[in-house]
DNA sequence: TGCATATATAGGCATATGCTTATATTATTA
DNA sequence: TAATAATATAAGCATATGCCTATATATGCA
């Protein structure tokens, strides 16, 4: 099995974004949704700015992919990334995230992003 | 298996916590070791308090442990800490740190911690 | 007791962080 | 093209963070 040396810089860079509830929800999310702004400002409750920033900061990394379509921008997580077996190695031991997901579905707020 | 839910909050706490290079390496060093303030100190190169209060900050949360021989005080991971196996998870994909402290010995700046 | 050593705490300071409001950008649609 | 909608960026602000120096506390030993 190959093993990627994962530098202890790198990784406390990594843990330093995962350590805010926000960051670290929409990283449990992404991992098996595709979500959009708006559903995460609804489902924090917190402006839109403040939902960009965060998922700007997981971009810069590269943790996050970003997709646009129409004047919808969604975001997944990108499996791609090096560092992403050690994201997938934390968030997996977090409880789902999914009933937020559902709670828009229930409302209809989320029908924008189908 | 027993397996604890990891309350996303509790979660973001920890990881907030290991994003810091400094506590990161910390937790590195002290889940195989016993290690005192002086080596901290002299491993990151940095002063006395600063090292102080990273390992309160560790400490606070339970998941190191104090205990004083003398005029050294000596920590330890807390391996009975309920966070700890997520910790745990997180530093068993980090390279080890040991050399930082055969460079101590080498030194001989390790003498007075045994 | 007095001095040296190790660590903790207090206080100050520069920078980082996360949020907000205001505004710019991009895409949709009438 | 103009209006609407979704998102991004800019700027400001309050608080958090991490470091330092100065000082307090605790222990060992002459």
């Amino acid at each position: 099995m190959l093993r990627t040396t994962l530098e202890i810089d790198h990784a406390s860079t990594i843990l330093k974004l995962l350590g805010d509830q926000t960051r670290l929800t929409i990283m449990k999310l992404v991992d098996d949704h595709t979500c959009c702004v708006c559903e995460f400002v609804e489902i924090f409750q917190v402006s839109q700015p403040s939902i960009s920033q965060h998922v700007r900061k997981l971009k810069d990394v590269g943790l996050v992919h970003e997709e646009r379509k129409g004047q919808w921008v969604f975001y997944s997580a990108n499996k791609e990334n090096v560092y992403y077996p050690f994201v997938q190695s934390i968030i997996d031991q977090l409880p789902s995230q999914d009933q937020k997901l559902k709670k828009l579905e229930e409302q209809g707020t989320r029908i924008s992003c189908n």
